[in-house]
RNA sequence: GGCCCCGUGGUGUAGCGGUUUAACAUGUCGCCCUGUCACGGCGAAGAUCGUCAGUUCAAAUCUGAUCGGGGUCGCCA
């Protein structure tokens, strides 16, 4: 193997252009591809800007062409060579230095390299499983270059916005107490510390909200967070937030300032203007018309409420539904009544996953004519009439679902999407944001009996719902916000309690014994005491605002290291057994065949 | 924990009871080639079909279990 002694890169390979024109330079990079011709060698050299054709040729100089004969792909070069134009007719117009080339004055081979698993290009189809046991190649393809250089701009771009308006990065601590509310903790031992264990973050709020008590007044982090549940697309076990609190700003203010972040950091990395202000819609609204607390906007197709148009039908299913305080509601497909029965059954098999157990549907046939399974029961004029409600034209296909309100939300809201997928309406270029605001307090918990915290137990709530948080806790609207962009949540937060008898109050509202609340939250609960200005903020998730930027299917695309669906590192194999030795240090006990040997 | 999809040379696929010594593409290796850029030509090597068990005269192919990967519901305050 050869050295780099003496030669030190003068350019990034793809930023060789035409204006280095008969210049020498050194590039350094990898072998993308190399065509030899027996008398003349072409190799693409490849670094993280791109590729420039290095030629060699024993009319250049004898023993690079000597060495060009021994390269292969993925072998590490520096290369000496001169620029120069290309004749006309091998000008390669689909490269960005196609109109160039390097002429091959000296080639030193660093290093070797084993026939890579897969090809380091664009657009492989490879087993994911494979790309990420051998994620160091994965990540040289331009692609994944491009994604993780996208990430680092838009961690620019926030920390560009914020630090100009006042914010300070501060770090909280990854060892932290358990708090078992909400998603379950990873635990660390403690060596020192027998049988007593720390919790991962799966947030810094409860340190952010200290610092804002400290008086730093605005905070932000780039927070890594862990979560200990299943894994999904956009889940991983451990993800990215922007972390931000803010003190002494309403709700209007914080909203504000955040959407022009927003609009600041899609302006500088993709060019994009996002509409300011964001369209907000309240969290009751977005139930009502969409079915979910994050609708995607990109296409329309609300749900109308029909249950007053149906209740005095003879059909018993509707009939029931509503008795029992159920609801019938509809969407119109525009231009799909001529969808196949086939189809219908496969739609009725697609609620029945959201818990719906039927699904009524109107055809409003070109000729005027009515298809439907249940038009024995409503009559045509019936029909007609439920059409109109939903804005239903000639042409159109109108779903209903009847059920409780929660399962006419999931199933109905899960097949409008579905139908704008199959209508092909959604615009995938498009960034459709919102906020969804006024969220309820509580949602009770079937599980576990009680009423839970729908955001987290240290949200503030409405003025005017303080009363009903002992009386009333269905009904107690939370001063909570949520920043959904297609379909998807990408950040989330509140105003916060910052008076230590409301906050006890709440923690009364979920369950929480006051003994109980001073286990777990009492440091809070004291900080509250000294002086606590009144604050909030908000967290955003980092891995599927880069994977939505950038058109991503998985957030898995735009993190340097992910995990599979089992938590799993494929590369480095983690997680692992370790010695008995570490685990007796830590005071665990565990079966023997469990231990590394 | 439930449901759905996938597992065949290095990679991606075909084959889905017996005309298969498992096919094709690409990659790899060797020889040839001075203008290619998915270079080209000739030749070669390379898979006991994830694993285990069963059905059968016969299994990559059917059945069951299991392992692994992906999607999703539950879960994710």
């Amino acid at each position: 193997m050869d050295t780099m002694e003496g030669l030190h890169r003068s350019h990034y390979c793809a930023e060789v252009s035409e204006a280095d024109k008969g210049k020498e330079v050194v590039l350094t990079g990898w072998v993308e591809r190399r065509r030899d011709h027996g008398g003349l060698i072409f190799i693409d050299l490849r670094d993280r800007t791109g590729i420039v054709q290095v030629v060699a040729s024993p009319d250049y100089e004898q023993a690079s062409f000597d060495k060009a004969e021994q390269v292969r792909t993925e072998y590490v070069l520096v290369v000496r060579g001169v620029v120069r134009m290309r004749d006309a007719d091998t000008v390669n117009p689909k490269m960005k230095t196609g109109t160039i080339e390097i002429r091959c004055e000296e080639l030193r081979i660093l290093n070797s390299s084993k026939t890579p698993p897969f090809y380091i290009e664009d657009n492989i189809d490879v087993d994911e499983k494979i790309r990420l046991k051998y994620r160091y190649l994965d990540l040289r393809r331009p692609e994944m270059q491009n994604n993780l250089i996208m990430r680092h701009k838009v961690k620019h771009a926030m920390r560009t916005f914020l630090n100009g308006h006042g914010f300070i990065d501060i770090e909280t601590p990854e060892l932290c107490k358990s708090t078992p509310e909400g998603a379950r903790d990873y635990l660390v031992p403690s060596r020192v510390n027998e049988g007593k264990f720390y919790a991962l973050p799966q947030s810094p709020q409860i340190f952010k909200q200290l610092l804002m008590i400290s008086g730093m007044d605005r905070y932000y982090q780039i927070a890594r967070c862990f979560r200990d549940e299943d894994l999904r697309a956009d889940r991983q076990p451990e993800f990215t937030q922007l972390d931000m609190e803010m003190s002494f700003m309403d709700q209007e203010e914080i909203l504000t300032l955040v959407e022009e972040m927003v609009h600041y950091i899609f302006k500088e990395t993709l060019g994009h203007d996002v509409k300011l202000p964001i369209h907000r819609m309240t969290w009751d609204y977005a139930m009502e018309n969409y079915g979910s607390d994050k609708p995607d906007l990109r296409f329309d197709m609300k749900f109308t409420d029909v249950t007053e148009l149906v209740k005095d039908t003879d059909f018993k299913v509707f009939r029931s539904v509503i008795d029992n305080g159920g609801q019938v509601k509809a969407i119109n497909v525009k231009g799909d009544a001529d969808i196949p029965r086939r189809e219908l059954d496969g739609l009725v098999e697609y609620v029945s996953h959201y818990g719906a157990k039927g699904l009524a549907w109107i055809g409003f046939l070109e000729d005027g004519t009515l298809k439907s399974q249940i038009k024995k029961f409503f009559g045509e004029d019936k029909l007609l009439e439920i059409g109109k409600a939903c804005g239903a034209e000639k042409g159109d296909l109108v779903l209903m679902i009847a059920d409780k309100p929660k399962v006419v939300a999931a199933a109905l809201g899960e097949l409008r999407k579905e139908m704008a997928r199959r209508m092909n309406l959604i615009d995938e270029n498009e960034f459709a944001f919102t906020w969804v605001v006024d969220f309820p307090m509580f949602e009770y918990s079937e599980e576990e009996k009680r009423y839970v915290a729908m955001h987290h137990p240290f949200t503030a709530m409405r003025d005017e719902d303080m009363d009903k948080l002992e009386t009333d806790p269905g009904h107690v609207y939370a001063k909570a916000y949520d920043l959904v962009l297609n379909g998807i949540e990408l950040g989330g937060g509140s105003l916060r309690i910052y008076q230590p008898d409301v906050q006890q109050r709440v923690f009364k509202a979920i369950g929480l014994t006051p003994e109980e609340a001073e286990q777990k939250f009492g440091f809070l609960l004291r900080a509250f005491e000294y002086g606590a200005p009144p604050h909030g903020g908000l967290a955003f998730g980092l891995d599927r605002m880069i994977m939505l930027m950038l058109k991503r299917k998985s957030i898995r695309d735009v993190i340097a290291f992910p995990k599979t669906q089992n938590a799993i590192d494929p590369m480095s194999e983690a997680p692992s057994t370790v010695a008995l030795k570490q685990l007796h240090e830590l005071h665990i006990q565990v079966e023997e065949d469990l231990v590394s040997k």
